[in-house]
DNA sequence: TTTAATTTCGGCAACGTTACCGGTAATGTT
DNA sequence: AACATTACCGGTAACGTTGCCGAAATTAAA
């Protein structure tokens, strides 16, 4: 297995071709003042040599790289993964390249922690812009422009996507309560996240528009992920006036009241209506399909490119906080009450 | 919305420190022939002005960023999602960043230019080695080191990690063979890739190991994904001596042949078993949940990044192979036949 | 034919950082 | 007290690239 040390350079391709470093630049940017002949010679050796230019150094000297940076808390959560679908599809289409940076913590959102490396990152360094994703504060102290989704403030200080969270959850309740169900249980996400609070205030003012008192034991504290909504369906199933429909914060708490509902032997939608939020690919795949709160995760991805790429290039936004309205999706998962 | 234009440098922080350049340098690297008193200064107004170096300066200057970079054909494919998975966590281990590089084009696997893309990235630059997920090529001129995961090679040219796909097939078949199976279909991945071939080849044998002869027509050319999956799936459906079970070259093709079944009304596993390759997460959430190859994608990740660190510590490997042995899953989505 | 305009290209400086060298002041040694 | 050692820190160069300026060669214009 060879390997060889020495990386080469641009000097090395001016070398090779017999002509100065700066006109070897000048073919890599197809500036116009270059002979076609030099041209051709210049772009023959450089293939030769396989030589790509650092992009560090580029970065540097030129401020201007065409790479879009994303900046993730947890890239393996679903959530995140959709994003990151429609970013990449977007970035597909533009004269980009779209670098993912993911602080290593997992489940720990380290606030200053996160700012640095994101800072640290683009800082005229090796991004033209950053889309940060769930951002605990949006006061980034930089240079270059940031586009936030799903900002975790009621009022972000950067350009910002967000989705109408209570109105998706209105949605939701508005459903169930016209099914007549009347005992709905709320399994709630990361109460620290306003899209968490802001769903729990769909379901609060699902059942005031339906006169449905609020039952605080209906309301489990959640946090978005499967196992944590195990343990939450299993304690609502345990209530004495068990609930006959349970809202999840998010698809993947629903995948936790699926599979307490299985191991319980209730039965989907007979037994327990079931609504979830999100609609990742895999509610799709869940038997029976889940019902869902479409948030179109992948396509605020795609906005939020848009919105970047004109930061970039320096144009202004038309407004600054872009709202994306959710969808109630309706499948198998929840059927009239009686 | 404020937004300061000018980064600060190294040099502003000197300034307002009162002290060198270079002893700044010092303060952020750790090094120890500095006071500790203009070492806290320093460290104040570091934070004061919430100073984050240049990634490519620095990167540039030391041949050396604690980067790892991270090369996938497509992000948002489950199965480089579990490597991803497996890779994060075990940076977020270390004293290492991960960057994430995806090429833009989503389904056109291009050669020269991913592989270009990737010497550029970090060829000296920006990162202190790389690994890449189901290259097409493993013969790379670059400075930093490689590792390679699942390489579309059989004598791979760099450090490589393949899970043993021949042999995980052949445990499914025997599988469904010692469960009195013979009509058994196979839905094949993408055909140029040296996974879907091995994973056939374990197809083959499995079926001489039970003394069935091969039938062409029982299996199809599929592509990995779900989409092209169901229209396979249907197609052995309309077989004449239809197939009693079905081996999917993945979970993803799996997910489709459920998907068929359920159009065509056919019950798993009582009207047709079926097993994947991958166990993605999801396998256990379809219904009947998955009988599948565990290949244990994550922990490839996991040890590619154990083999990339080593590398770039100038440690030597054991071994270039590791081979990562395959598993069979049982769970619900097979019976025994008749 | 002489001058002006154009094409083509090389040299220099700079981007922000760290490695290296050397210098001053403080401390230790005899 | 004279010298050696150490602690601390500043200056300079370099990493690989591109922007800028100007020079040489070529062509057009007078």
């Amino acid at each position: 297995m060879r390997r060889n040390r020495k990386s080469i350079t641009i000097h090395d391709v001016a070398a090779s071709a017999g002509v100065s470093v700066s006109t070897v630049s000048r073919v890599l940017n197809d500036k116009d003042d270059v002979a076609s002949e030099t041209y051709e010679r210049v772009q023959q050796v450089v293939s030769e040599l396989g030589y790509a230019s650092s992009l560090a150094a580029r970065g540097m000297r030129s401020h201007r790289t065409n790479v879009i940076g994303l900046i993730m808390p947890d890239v393996a959560a679903p959530y995140s993964v959709a994003v990151l679908q429609g970013v990449n599809r977007a970035i597909a289409q533009l004269d980009y390249d779209l670098i993912v940076y993911t602080n290593g913590d997992v489940r720990k959102n380290a606030s200053a922690s996160q700012e640095a490396y994101f800072v640290s990152l683009l800082n005229g360094s090796i991004t033209d812009g950053v889309i940060v994703v769930t951002p605990v504060s949006t006061n980034f102290s930089t240079k270059a422009p940031i586009v936030a989704i799903d900002p975790n403030n009621e009022s972000p200080e950067c350009p910002a996507i967000i989705s109408t969270n209570r109105d998706g959850a209105l949605q939701a309740m508005n459903y169930l309560t016209s099914l007549g169900h009347r005992r709905i249980g709320f399994i709630n996400g990361r109460s620290e996240l306003v899209s968490a609070s802001r769903r729990l205030q769909g379901y609060r003012d699902g059942l005031a528009a339906a006169d449905i008192p609020l039952d605080e034991y209906l309301i489990e504290a959640g946090d978005y992920t499967t196992e944590t909504a195990v343990f939450c369906a299993q304690r609502l199933f345990q209530l004495d006036d068990r609930p006959t429909a349970i809202f999840a914060a998010n698809d993947q708490t629903a995948m936790g009241v699926y599979r307490a509902a299985q191991a319980g032997g209730m039965r989907i939608p007979e037994d327990l209506s079931v609504v979830g939020f999100d609609n990742l690919q895999e509610s799709l795949f869940l038997y029976p399909p889940l019902t869902t709160v479409d948030q179109f995760i992948s396509e605020m991805g795609t906005i939020a490119v848009e919105m970047i790429v004109k930061l970039v290039n320096g144009e202004t936004l038309q407004n600054d906080l872009r709202k994306i309205s959710t969808r109630l999706v309706v499948r198998d998962s929840c059927c009239p009450l009686g």
